[in-house]
RNA sequence: GCCAAUAUAGCUCAGUCGGUAGAGCAGCAGUUUCGUAAACUGCAGGUCAAGGGUUCGAUUCCCUUUAUUGGCUCCA
């Protein structure tokens, strides 16, 4: 048979197996083999290849064969756990992003020493070094197995794989495991594995079924690389936003209410920066910006469908005899805006937008630090529009959303979510609505992965997910596309045929909340923070107490030109207020001394070590001013 | 909300096999006037998360509650 490789064609005998093809190219990429990528699909290398093929030869850089070593890895686990307790009943057991879990039903929660007893059987099981073989049954007697074998989940597994599927097992010296691979070869590929938590996890993700206890681990193939992998994770905690906000004295969240975030002067000043390049960039789209209230009428809420469909999330208040509720979102307000006077085609669409402070009762588990809270601050807005201007006005949100994305330089990727279960209007709506969505997105040519059933209960929805510190992803921008409230409010404008017509409503944010958005900043930039952005621009600092006037005028003038500078006239050696400006990630230093005073000059230096030398503080402004207008994330 | 772990000074953490606690940093007070990431000395700082139980005695053991952390679920 002919084999296509990536650097040239060679004749090998049909039926050899993608190992043994490597071991002839060379000993090396053999050893180092973990899969094998057979005209484009990912398989075992010892599975034999009958005809003339593409083949690559997987080692652990590629993506693929980190999931074949780390699911391999599971099962070694897996095994393990079943030799340490034998009652324990086997759920399922994949590899993840940068690892692999396996959960199982047990009488007892593990317990971390259980982890450690663990980790060395599964050492013992790498060092046996089994080999992993694959083999078929067919469906009735793959359950038959699975039965005798005491596994109800595996069953009840196999009892939901479609008909026509092929039943594979993985067996490994003693252990065997219902899977449709691939794997690598042998155990004794698993060469450094860690776990490292454990965790409750619901069966089939659903909180009506029993909860399974979820061990997590990850795997590589050599220690210098798991060593490496775990300090990186070490290094990310130090970008916490929880800790830099903390350390940075920017926000916190304590106990006395907890999911209520404070936000200290620091940060504030990052929130006024975000907000007003919000305003900014939203006068220049078209929008209007208005305010609406916190509490309103409980009959708004029945109106608008919250009743019904979030009330769990609601905080309720009375008001002499009336009930009322807090806002969770910002929608009825915007409508109640909107329907205040008869609306003629000629102004549609409109723009209206909102930094709407909402309320939402998250479960006490789910809270996390500025990214998941209970109160926060929707970048909001609300476009009414005709049916022919749906796909601009989403094109045009989407500019928007892109548009500062790309400024900070944060990478995202998009999804849509279509229509939940818990959900208002008629399918043909939410077919209409799904429709414009995608068509938008299609004529964007953006890439995007489909979320069945996670839109809002009003309409279905394009989300932007940006990544923190540890690549968990969290949704910030979202476009919704609603037929549903203009319906129940009864919305309408005036035709050009002097006709009452129904508009089409776009809810949509940009920073999502802006709590969350500086969680995200805080993280991405790990507290060193665009000069535009930093809360304090400038630290002037002295060498002795010659230099306090100067200095001091030197801050005046920084003031004066708008800058955000602080003094440090302290009686302490220069090398200790630097330091102090740079834990405190403050981007420019300037330091004075008796050479400064003389001159007229300042010293730069700035947080990432670099010193400038002496220059003239108006060259300086004007530099600073330059970095500022042009919100460089330099 | 569910599973598990954790809770000691402002922060990071020791410690007590049950006899009411300690360090570094930060803070404060002195001394030091010094050239780009830590000067020196001293002082002060804690209902050991909260409530209950066991005990002669609980910060330590047990229970409950609260909060936090990692997941599940949910979501901006």
């Amino acid at each position: 048979m002919l084999i296509t490789l990536k650097d040239g064609q060679r004749e090998f005998p049909d039926g050899m197996n993608a190992l043994d093809i490597a071991g002839q190219l060379s000993q090396d990429l053999k050893k180092a083999a973990l899969a094998a990528r057979v005209d484009g699909e990912v398989t075992s290398l010892v599975a034999p290849i009958a005809k003339d093929s593409a083949l690559e030869i997987l080692t652990f850089a590629d993506d693929d064969a980190k999931r074949v070593l780390r699911h391999t890895a599971s099962h070694v686990l897996a095994q393990a756990v079943k030799k340490l307790v034998p009652g324990a009943k086997l759920a399922i057991g994949p590899a993840i992003d940068n690892g692999f879990y396996y959960d199982f039903d047990v009488a007892e929660p593990f317990t971390p020493e259980f982890l450690k007893e663990v980790e060395k059987e599964m050492q013992r099981i790498v060092k046996k070094n089994d080999r992993l073989e694959r083999f078929e049954l067919p469906r009735a007697e793959a359950i038959a197995f699975m039965q005798e074998k005491n596994e109800p989940y595996k069953v009840e597994l196999i009892n939901d794989l479609p008909e026509d599927a092929i039943i594979s097992f993985y067996k490994q010296g003693d252990f065997t495991d219902l899977c449709a691979g691939p794997h690598v070869p042998s155990t004794g590929k698993v060469k450094a594995f860690k776990l490292t938590s454990i965790a409750g996890a619901y069966w089939r993700g659903s909180e009506k079924n029993k909860m399974l206890q979820r061990i997590y681990g990850t795997a590589f193939v050599s220690q210098e690389e798991l060593d490496a992998y775990l300090a990186r994770i070490e290094e990310a905690k130090k970008r916490d936003h929880r800790r830099l906000g903390r350390e940075l004295d920017l926000f916190d969240v304590q106990d006395e209410g907890p999911g209520f975030p404070f936000f200290y002067p620091k940060g504030m000043v990052i929130r006024n920066q975000l907000e007003n390049y919000w305003r900014e960039i939203h006068h220049k789209a078209g929008y209007d910006e208005i305010k609406t209230p916190i509490i309103l009428s409980r009959s708004l809420w029945e109106r608008s469908g919250h009743w019904d469909h979030y009330r769990d999330n609601m905080y309720f208040t009375k008001i002499d005899d009336g009930d009322y509720a807090v806002k969770p979102m910002n929608c009825p307000g915007g409508i109640l805006a909107y329907r205040r006077t008869m609306r003629s085609y000629r102004e549609l669409p409109t723009r209206c937008g909102e930094l709407g402070l909402v309320h939402r009762h998250e479960l006490s588990g789910a809270l996390h630090g500025l990214m998941r809270v209970r109160c926060f601050t929707q970048d909001d807005a609300h476009l009414f529009m005709t049916p022919d201007q749906i796909r601009d006005e989403i094109k045009g949100v989407y500019a928007l959303i892109n548009g500062v994305y790309t400024m900070f330089g944060f990478p995202y990727h998009v999804e849509l979510s279509t229509r939940p279960e818990n959900s208002v209007g008629t399918d043909e709506m939410w077919e209409v609505a799904t429709r414009g969505l995608q068509g938008a997105l299609d004529d964007l040519g953006v890439e995007y992965t489909v979320n069945e059933g996670d839109g809002a209960f009003y309409g279905p929805k394009i989300d932007f997910h940006l990544e923190d510190s540890l690549g968990r992803s969290w949704q910030c921008g979202t476009i919704q596309l609603d037929l549903n409230m203009p319906e129940l409010f009864d919305l309408t404008y005036t035709g050009p045929d002097g006709e009452k017509h129904r508009p089409v409503m776009i809810h949509r944010v940009v920073y999502g909340s802006v709590e969350r958005f500086m969680a995200i900043l805080t993280e991405h930039f790990g507290g060193a923070f665009p000069l535009w952005l930093a809360p304090v621009q400038v630290k002037v600092l002295t060498i002795t107490d010659r230099a306090d006037a100067f200095a001091t005028s030197v801050q005046k003038q920084l003031d004066d030109a708008g800058f955000r500078a602080e003094l440090d006239l302290r009686n302490e050696k220069i090398g200790f207020k630097v330091r102090e400006a740079q834990m405190a990630k403050i981007p420019y230093m300037f330091v004075i001394g008796d050479k400064e005073v003389e001159d007229g000059m300042v010293n730069v230096r700035t947080r990432k070590g670099e010193t400038l030398g002496s220059l003239p503080l108006a060259d300086v402004l004007s530099m600073l001013k330059e970095e500022v207008d042009t919100k460089s994330i330099k």
